[in-house]
DNA sequence: CGCGTTTGACCGGCGC
DNA sequence: GCGCCGGTCAAACGCG
Protein backbone atom coordinates (compact mmCIF):
# COMPACT_ATOMS: atom_id res chain seq x y z
CA UNK A 1 0.00 0.00 0.00
CA UNK A 2 1.34 3.21 -0.65
CA UNK A 3 2.03 6.24 1.80
CA UNK A 4 -0.83 8.37 -0.19
CA UNK A 5 -3.21 5.93 -0.05
CA UNK A 6 -5.88 7.91 1.65
CA UNK A 7 -6.10 11.71 1.97
CA UNK A 8 -8.86 12.91 4.33
CA UNK A 9 -7.85 16.65 5.06
CA UNK A 10 -10.30 19.47 5.02
CA UNK A 11 -9.86 22.25 3.33
CA UNK A 12 -12.25 24.74 4.45
CA UNK A 13 -10.28 27.71 3.60
CA UNK A 14 -9.84 29.29 6.89
CA UNK A 15 -7.73 31.96 6.23
CA UNK A 16 -9.57 35.20 7.35
CA UNK A 17 -11.36 36.68 4.69
CA UNK A 18 -9.72 40.68 4.08
CA UNK A 19 -13.80 41.98 3.97
CA UNK A 20 -14.82 40.47 6.89
CA UNK A 21 -13.17 42.71 9.43
CA UNK A 22 -15.09 41.88 12.83
CA UNK A 23 -15.99 38.48 13.35
CA UNK A 24 -18.47 37.75 16.47
CA UNK A 25 -17.33 35.80 19.22
CA UNK A 26 -18.82 32.55 18.45
CA UNK A 27 -17.49 33.00 14.80
CA UNK A 28 -13.62 33.13 16.45
CA UNK A 29 -14.67 30.44 18.12
CA UNK A 30 -16.03 28.55 15.60
CA UNK A 31 -12.99 29.24 13.66
CA UNK A 32 -10.67 27.86 16.52
CA UNK A 33 -12.57 24.61 16.35
CA UNK A 34 -12.40 24.74 12.50
CA UNK A 35 -8.46 24.83 12.77
CA UNK A 36 -8.29 22.29 15.52
CA UNK A 37 -10.23 19.83 13.93
CA UNK A 38 -8.32 20.67 10.96
CA UNK A 39 -4.91 19.51 12.88
CA UNK A 40 -6.21 16.87 14.47
CA UNK A 41 -7.12 15.58 10.62
CA UNK A 42 -4.07 15.99 9.60
CA UNK A 43 -2.44 14.25 13.08
CA UNK A 44 -4.73 11.35 12.12
CA UNK A 45 -3.55 11.79 8.26
CA UNK A 46 -0.53 11.21 9.52
CA UNK A 47 -0.93 8.26 11.64
CA UNK A 48 -3.01 6.46 9.24
CA UNK A 49 -0.47 6.80 6.32
CA UNK A 50 2.45 5.24 8.66
CA UNK A 51 0.08 2.68 9.72
CA UNK A 52 -0.58 1.57 6.07
CA UNK A 53 2.78 1.67 5.33
CA UNK A 54 3.67 -0.08 8.68
CA UNK A 55 0.71 -3.00 7.64
CA UNK A 56 1.96 -3.72 4.34
CA UNK A 57 5.77 -4.34 5.68
CA UNK A 58 4.09 -6.83 7.87
CA UNK A 59 2.24 -8.12 5.40
CA UNK A 60 5.20 -8.42 3.29
CA UNK A 61 6.97 -10.34 6.02
CA UNK A 62 4.20 -12.49 6.51
CA UNK A 63 4.13 -13.49 3.03
CA UNK A 64 8.06 -14.24 3.15
CA UNK A 65 7.59 -16.60 6.40
CA UNK A 66 4.58 -18.44 4.57
CA UNK A 67 6.49 -19.18 1.58
CA UNK A 68 9.30 -20.58 3.53
CA UNK A 69 7.05 -22.89 6.37
CA UNK A 70 5.00 -23.97 3.05
CA UNK A 71 7.67 -26.32 1.95
CA UNK A 72 8.34 -27.99 4.79
CA UNK A 73 4.41 -28.54 4.98
CA UNK A 74 4.57 -30.39 1.60
CA UNK A 75 6.56 -33.24 3.24
CA UNK A 76 4.23 -33.76 6.03
CA UNK A 77 1.32 -34.25 4.06
CA UNK A 78 0.30 -37.43 4.38
CA UNK A 79 -1.70 -39.58 2.03
CA UNK A 80 -4.49 -38.09 0.56
CA UNK A 81 -8.33 -39.68 -0.02
CA UNK A 82 -9.37 -39.46 -3.36
CA UNK A 83 -12.23 -37.67 -2.13
CA UNK A 84 -9.75 -34.83 -1.05
CA UNK A 85 -8.67 -34.37 -4.50
CA UNK A 86 -11.16 -32.25 -6.01
CA UNK A 87 -10.12 -29.41 -3.25
CA UNK A 88 -6.95 -29.47 -4.59
CA UNK A 89 -7.95 -30.27 -8.49
CA UNK A 90 -3.94 -31.12 -9.78
CA UNK A 91 -0.49 -30.18 -7.87
CA UNK A 92 0.11 -27.16 -10.11
CA UNK A 93 -2.59 -25.52 -8.39
CA UNK A 94 -2.06 -26.97 -4.91
CA UNK A 95 1.69 -25.97 -4.95
CA UNK A 96 0.19 -22.70 -6.24
CA UNK A 97 -1.82 -22.72 -2.95
CA UNK A 98 1.04 -23.42 -1.01
CA UNK A 99 3.29 -21.22 -1.88
CA UNK A 100 1.09 -18.17 -1.90
CA UNK A 101 -1.18 -18.51 1.01
CA UNK A 102 -2.44 -15.58 1.23
CA UNK A 103 -5.09 -16.31 -1.07
CA UNK A 104 -8.10 -18.11 -2.58
CA UNK A 105 -7.99 -20.48 -5.05
CA UNK A 106 -10.44 -21.85 -6.77
CA UNK A 107 -11.64 -24.71 -9.12
CA UNK A 108 -13.84 -24.22 -11.88
CA UNK A 109 -13.11 -27.46 -13.15
CA UNK A 110 -16.57 -28.49 -12.44
CA UNK A 111 -20.28 -26.93 -11.47
CA UNK A 112 -19.61 -27.53 -7.41
CA UNK A 113 -17.10 -24.39 -7.28
CA UNK A 114 -14.34 -24.73 -4.33
CA UNK A 115 -12.34 -21.47 -3.53
CA UNK A 116 -10.26 -21.45 -0.05
CA UNK A 117 -10.13 -18.39 2.04
CA UNK A 118 -6.96 -17.97 4.44
CA UNK A 119 -7.96 -15.12 7.02
CA UNK A 120 -5.67 -14.07 9.78
CA UNK A 121 -7.37 -13.75 13.20
CA UNK A 122 -6.10 -12.55 16.71
CA UNK A 123 -3.66 -15.74 18.46
CA UNK A 124 -6.45 -14.84 21.52
CA UNK A 125 -9.25 -16.19 19.47
CA UNK A 126 -9.98 -19.61 19.03
CA UNK A 127 -13.10 -19.56 16.94
CA UNK A 128 -13.57 -20.48 14.17
CA UNK A 129 -16.56 -18.43 12.54
CA UNK A 130 -15.21 -16.19 9.36
CA UNK A 131 -17.59 -13.46 8.78
CA UNK A 132 -18.01 -13.29 4.68
CA UNK A 133 -21.11 -11.75 4.26
CA UNK A 134 -22.85 -14.75 4.41
CA UNK A 135 -25.20 -16.59 7.39
CA UNK A 136 -24.20 -19.89 8.20
CA UNK A 137 -25.62 -22.87 9.95
CA UNK A 138 -23.12 -25.35 11.30
CA UNK A 139 -23.62 -28.96 11.33
CA UNK A 140 -20.84 -30.40 12.55
CA UNK A 141 -17.37 -30.29 13.90
CA UNK A 142 -14.28 -32.87 13.46
CA UNK A 143 -10.68 -33.37 14.45
CA UNK A 144 -9.19 -34.42 11.36
CA UNK A 145 -5.72 -36.27 11.08
CA UNK A 146 -3.43 -34.17 9.48
CA UNK A 147 -4.64 -31.43 11.78
CA UNK A 148 -4.64 -30.98 15.44
CA UNK A 149 -7.30 -28.12 15.55
CA UNK A 150 -10.94 -29.47 14.50
CA UNK A 151 -12.38 -28.87 11.67
CA UNK A 152 -15.86 -26.94 11.91
CA UNK A 153 -18.58 -27.67 9.18
CA UNK A 154 -21.66 -25.13 8.09
CA UNK A 155 -24.12 -24.81 6.07
CA UNK A 156 -25.79 -21.36 4.06
CA UNK A 157 -28.53 -20.45 6.51
CA UNK A 158 -30.54 -20.87 3.44
CA UNK A 159 -30.18 -24.37 2.89
CA UNK A 160 -31.81 -26.77 1.25
CA UNK A 161 -32.15 -23.57 -1.37
CA UNK A 162 -28.42 -22.67 -0.91
CA UNK A 163 -26.56 -25.75 -1.53
CA UNK A 164 -23.32 -23.84 -0.39
CA UNK A 165 -20.92 -25.59 2.48
CA UNK A 166 -18.10 -24.14 3.94
CA UNK A 167 -15.42 -25.83 5.99
CA UNK A 168 -13.41 -23.32 8.46
CA UNK A 169 -10.02 -25.15 10.34
CA UNK A 170 -7.09 -23.36 11.38
CA UNK A 171 -3.73 -23.70 9.61
CA UNK A 172 -1.21 -26.36 10.68
CA UNK A 173 1.67 -24.35 10.62
CA UNK A 174 0.02 -20.81 11.67
CA UNK A 175 -2.91 -21.73 14.66
CA UNK A 176 -3.64 -17.80 13.94
CA UNK A 177 -4.74 -18.02 10.29
CA UNK A 178 -8.10 -19.67 9.52
CA UNK A 179 -8.35 -22.16 6.19
CA UNK A 180 -12.20 -21.41 5.21
CA UNK A 181 -13.68 -23.95 1.99
CA UNK A 182 -16.14 -22.92 0.18
CA UNK A 183 -17.87 -25.32 -1.91
CA UNK A 184 -20.77 -24.21 -4.45
CA UNK A 185 -21.96 -20.78 -4.73
CA UNK A 186 -24.87 -18.94 -3.70
CA UNK A 187 -27.29 -18.33 -5.30
CA UNK A 188 -28.64 -15.46 -3.24
CA UNK A 189 -27.56 -11.85 -2.21
CA UNK A 190 -25.59 -11.48 1.02
CA UNK A 191 -27.45 -10.44 4.61
CA UNK A 192 -28.03 -6.79 4.47
CA UNK A 193 -26.13 -6.91 8.13
CA UNK A 194 -22.93 -7.14 6.05
CA UNK A 195 -23.74 -5.45 2.90
CA UNK A 196 -21.50 -2.43 3.96
CA UNK A 197 -18.57 -4.70 5.03
CA UNK A 198 -18.47 -5.74 1.22
CA UNK A 199 -20.15 -2.79 -0.88
CA UNK A 200 -16.81 -1.77 -1.92
CA UNK A 201 -15.66 -5.28 -3.40
CA UNK A 202 -19.12 -5.56 -5.41
CA UNK A 203 -17.46 -3.74 -7.92
CA UNK A 204 -14.22 -5.96 -8.12
CA UNK A 205 -13.50 -9.81 -9.31
CA UNK A 206 -16.66 -11.96 -8.03
CA UNK A 207 -14.11 -14.07 -6.67
CA UNK A 208 -12.42 -11.73 -4.15
CA UNK A 209 -14.87 -11.56 -0.73
CA UNK A 210 -13.87 -9.93 2.14
CA UNK A 211 -13.89 -11.63 5.56
CA UNK A 212 -13.53 -10.75 8.59
CA UNK A 213 -12.60 -13.42 11.46
CA UNK A 214 -15.16 -14.05 14.58
CA UNK A 215 -17.98 -12.38 15.59
CA UNK A 216 -15.57 -10.43 18.13
CA UNK A 217 -13.30 -8.97 15.38
CA UNK A 218 -16.67 -7.73 13.39
CA UNK A 219 -16.07 -4.36 12.17
CA UNK A 220 -18.60 -2.10 13.50
CA UNK A 221 -19.57 1.52 12.52
CA UNK A 222 -18.15 2.92 15.59
CA UNK A 223 -16.36 6.22 14.66
CA UNK A 224 -12.99 5.26 16.24
CA UNK A 225 -12.95 2.07 15.84
CA UNK A 226 -11.05 1.08 12.55
CA UNK A 227 -8.80 -2.25 13.68
CA UNK A 228 -6.36 -2.58 10.73
CA UNK A 229 -4.75 -5.72 12.36
CA UNK A 230 -7.69 -8.28 12.85
CA UNK A 231 -9.10 -7.59 9.65
CA UNK A 232 -6.18 -8.34 7.77
CA UNK A 233 -7.54 -9.89 4.90
CA UNK A 234 -6.42 -12.59 2.34
CA UNK A 235 -7.70 -13.11 -0.64
CA UNK A 236 -5.71 -12.76 -4.13
CA UNK A 237 -7.72 -14.85 -6.67
CA UNK A 238 -4.82 -16.90 -8.16
CA UNK A 239 -7.12 -18.99 -10.44
CA UNK A 240 -6.65 -18.40 -14.36
CA UNK A 241 -7.31 -14.90 -13.72
CA UNK A 242 -3.91 -14.45 -11.74
CA UNK A 243 -4.69 -11.42 -9.45
CA UNK A 244 -1.34 -10.48 -8.00
CA UNK A 245 -0.61 -8.77 -4.77
CA UNK A 246 -0.52 -5.51 -6.08
CA UNK A 247 -4.40 -6.10 -6.52
CA UNK A 248 -4.73 -7.18 -2.85
CA UNK A 249 -2.64 -4.30 -1.76
CA UNK A 250 -5.37 -2.06 -3.78
CA UNK A 251 -8.31 -4.05 -2.55
CA UNK A 252 -7.46 -3.65 0.97
CA UNK A 253 -6.48 0.39 -0.05
CA UNK A 254 -10.22 0.46 -1.19
CA UNK A 255 -11.60 -1.30 2.11
CA UNK A 256 -9.57 1.13 3.90
CA UNK A 257 -10.75 3.77 2.84
CA UNK A 258 -14.62 2.68 2.82
CA UNK A 259 -13.95 2.19 5.99
CA UNK A 260 -12.29 5.81 7.04
CA UNK A 261 -15.65 7.12 5.25
CA UNK A 262 -18.01 4.67 6.94
CA UNK A 263 -16.42 5.37 10.38
CA UNK A 264 -16.28 9.34 10.16
CA UNK A 265 -19.76 9.86 8.13
CA UNK A 266 -21.25 7.48 11.26
CA UNK A 267 -19.85 9.67 14.00
CA UNK A 268 -22.15 12.33 14.51
CA UNK A 269 -19.81 14.85 16.04
CA UNK A 270 -18.24 14.64 12.71
CA UNK A 271 -21.36 15.17 10.67
CA UNK A 272 -22.42 18.11 13.09
CA UNK A 273 -19.21 19.69 12.80
CA UNK A 274 -18.88 19.17 9.00
CA UNK A 275 -22.72 20.87 8.70
CA UNK A 276 -21.63 23.77 10.68
CA UNK A 277 -18.38 24.16 9.23
CA UNK A 278 -20.13 24.34 5.34
CA UNK A 279 -22.55 26.31 6.89
CA UNK A 280 -20.58 28.75 8.11
CA UNK A 281 -18.51 29.23 5.38
CA UNK A 282 -21.92 29.65 2.96
CA UNK A 283 -22.91 31.87 5.38
CA UNK A 284 -19.60 33.91 5.20
CA UNK A 285 -19.64 33.94 1.25
CA UNK A 286 -23.15 35.29 1.25
CA UNK A 287 -22.66 37.77 3.57
CA UNK A 288 -19.89 38.79 1.34
CA UNK A 289 -21.87 39.12 -1.55
CA UNK A 290 -24.12 41.18 -0.07
CA UNK A 291 -21.07 43.61 0.63
C1' DC B 1 -40.44 -22.00 23.01
C1' DG B 2 -37.74 -21.54 18.96
C1' DC B 3 -33.40 -21.43 17.04
C1' DG B 4 -28.56 -22.34 16.77
C1' DT B 5 -24.62 -24.98 18.60
C1' DT B 6 -22.42 -29.06 20.43
C1' DT B 7 -21.03 -33.64 20.16
C1' DG B 8 -21.24 -38.60 19.87
C1' DA B 9 -22.95 -41.94 16.57
C1' DC B 10 -23.31 -43.39 12.12
C1' DC B 11 -22.33 -43.83 7.07
C1' DG B 12 -19.67 -44.48 3.05
C1' DG B 13 -15.36 -44.18 0.43
C1' DC B 14 -10.75 -45.54 0.24
C1' DG B 15 -6.35 -48.10 1.11
C1' DC B 16 -4.27 -52.20 2.52
C1' DG C 1 -13.13 -57.80 4.16
C1' DC C 2 -11.51 -54.81 7.56
C1' DG C 3 -10.09 -50.64 9.55
C1' DC C 4 -9.34 -45.79 9.03
C1' DC C 5 -11.01 -41.38 8.24
C1' DG C 6 -13.79 -37.44 6.57
C1' DG C 7 -18.40 -35.98 6.31
C1' DT C 8 -23.12 -35.89 8.00
C1' DC C 9 -26.93 -36.70 11.15
C1' DA C 10 -29.64 -35.86 15.04
C1' DA C 11 -30.54 -35.70 19.97
C1' DA C 12 -29.18 -32.96 23.75
C1' DC C 13 -28.19 -28.66 25.32
C1' DG C 14 -27.90 -23.55 25.89
C1' DC C 15 -29.41 -19.03 25.13
C1' DG C 16 -32.46 -15.12 24.33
Amino acid sequence: MDSTCVDTSLNLNLSPSPTHVNPTVAEVVLVEELHRLSSENKRLTETLTHMCVSYEALQKHLTKLMNTSSDCYNHHQSRKRKAESYENCNDEEESLFIKRPNNIVHNNNNNNKVSKVLVKTDASDSSLYVMDGYQWRKYGQKVTRDNPSPRAYFRCSFAPSCPVKKKVQRSVEDPTILVATYEGEHNHGRSQTEISLVSSQSHSSETIIPLVSSPSSRITSSPTTLDLVKNSISSVDIDHNAQNKSSSSSYIHKFLVQEMATSLTSDPNFTAVLATAISGKILEQTSLEKL
